[in-house]
DNA sequence: TCTTACCAATTGGCAATACCAATTTGTCTT
DNA sequence: AAGACAAATTGGTATTGCCAATTGGTAAGA
């Protein structure tokens, strides 16, 4: 493949620029110097600089002369397939979520509340025959997005719980979680969740989403082995200052 | 500020072939006759085909001609091709990322808001080029979600601009989106946000956050084409009852 | 009739030159 | 020292010409 003369120039302008230490502001040649540095004509250096201008690493003033710019990464790092911790996941959830349950509150269908109350029924059902997973569980807080009627919340919600089931680090914790007084208290809360929307209390749905959710994360926090070198590590990517689950604490909840 | 004549071409010819359908394969007319076209040497249209080159629009083939392609739309994982509306998604965005915003407020460290600086700068230097797409507002909106240090937080945000960029009618909406008067406003609306993250208040992040894309949505809503038959049902995937962007009336904003 | 070789037209790639427009810089005047 | 003005600098664009790759048609050959 043969490319084209002005991406060969684009790559000696840049490299030329990095021998000058890509500091911003440097200033360089100008286009027929350039064009006589690279033996090719001043138009094919000129597209040489739109590359360049387009990519954000220079910036042309006529009159003037050509101008290194602090070049902005567009893709500081790929997101996909970094595992993302159970509470790091939480803590989303409740930002998230909390927020979907305040609007589903004004928006749920009768449908809607039926569909909730079936999941909250088919989460007892499984708990009542021992089972160890919680087809219900996923299926209520989908049905809450779904009661929202927006397609974007919905798969907002799905996402985190795509992130939650593909990750490894929720499963070995997952696994702790047999003791069916926690499953209770769960189904409990769902149920304050529905209390909530079917009285259209936007509020108040937020506030126990979010209080569900952090109670999760409590009994979550209390099953789990602060000694494994881990811990701190999927708590949070980086985790610089103290109390990182401060999001946790719900104001609502303190009324 | 005036824009390189060669932004301008290429906005022409972008124009010109959206009025062929935009179908990739497509044939352009020659560099000549589009130089001819547009009353400019054809230097500046080759500038201009180098712009869109860049931009993965069209391949230069020599001696055979200027062919449309299929723009390389980098698929960031599974979206489902179900459309979901400008709107719709506007205010998913609305409730998930002004969220965002208040939580971001708590956590940005300088490094961040030195970020969110240099996405601003980067929309202000494309805006002043004229150009058509605008990086920098992804960018800003994303390094918000990374100021959270929550990597599910980041990858939900990531996820809805996934969703906007992919959907046939925001593109079209976006076409009209030329004026940079609302680019202006964006981009203070931008410079608020971070102003009240350098203050550190989440409270005021948050409305500045749900200011702004009210703002969106409202410019929106007056440019879109209400006669469009397609109009109601892109605004929601299922509008049961009445006024279904309430949530896009921010109660901040009457403080 | 089909295939192949070849040639000419088309079309992009690049060079050279000239002049215009904005900016900067130096100098002269006050 | 300050300001105004002019000249030099530098990018912006136009013009022209020719080279190189591709394409399409045509004629020769099987």
């Amino acid at each position: 493949m043969k490319q084209r003369r002005y991406q060969e120039v684009a790559n000696d302008i840049e490299k030329f620029a990095a021998e000058l230490g890509f500091l911003p502001g440097t200033k360089l040649p100008t286009e027929r110097k350039l064009a006589d540095q690279f033996a090719v004509t001043r138009a094919v250096v000129r597209e040489a600089l739109i590359k360049l201008e387009i990519e954000g690493k220079v910036e042309v003033r006529q009159g003037s002369g050509i101008y290194l710019i602090q070049p902005v990464e567009l893709r500081p790092e790929g997101v996909d397939d970094v595992d993302i911790g159970p509470f790091e996941l939480l803590q989303a959830r409740q930002i998230v979520e909390s927020e979907i349950a305040r609007f589903a509150a004004t928006r749920a269908s009768k449908r809607d509340i039926q569909g909730l109350r079936e999941a909250i029924e088919m989460d007892r059902r499984t708990m009542d025959a021992g089972g160890l997973d919680f087809p219900g569980d996923e299926l209520f807080h989908h049905r809450i997005a779904e009661a929202t009627q927006n397609g974007a919340l919905i798969d907002a919600v799905d996402r985190l719980w795509a992130k939650r089931k593909s990750s490894p680090m929720w499963h070995t914790l997952h696994k702790r979680v047999r003791d069916s007084d926690h499953r209770l208290h769960w189904i409990q809360d769902h149920e304050a969740i529905v209390a909530a929307m079917v009285r259209r209390n936007p509020h108040e749905a937020h506030a126990a989403m979010s209080r569900h959710l952090a109670n999760v994360h409590n009994r979550l926090l209390g099953l789990s082995d602060r000694d494994d070198p881990h811990f701190d590590g999927y708590m949070f990517r980086s985790a610089e200052e103290g109390e990182p689950v401060s999001a946790l604490v719900d104001p609502a909840e303190t009324r």
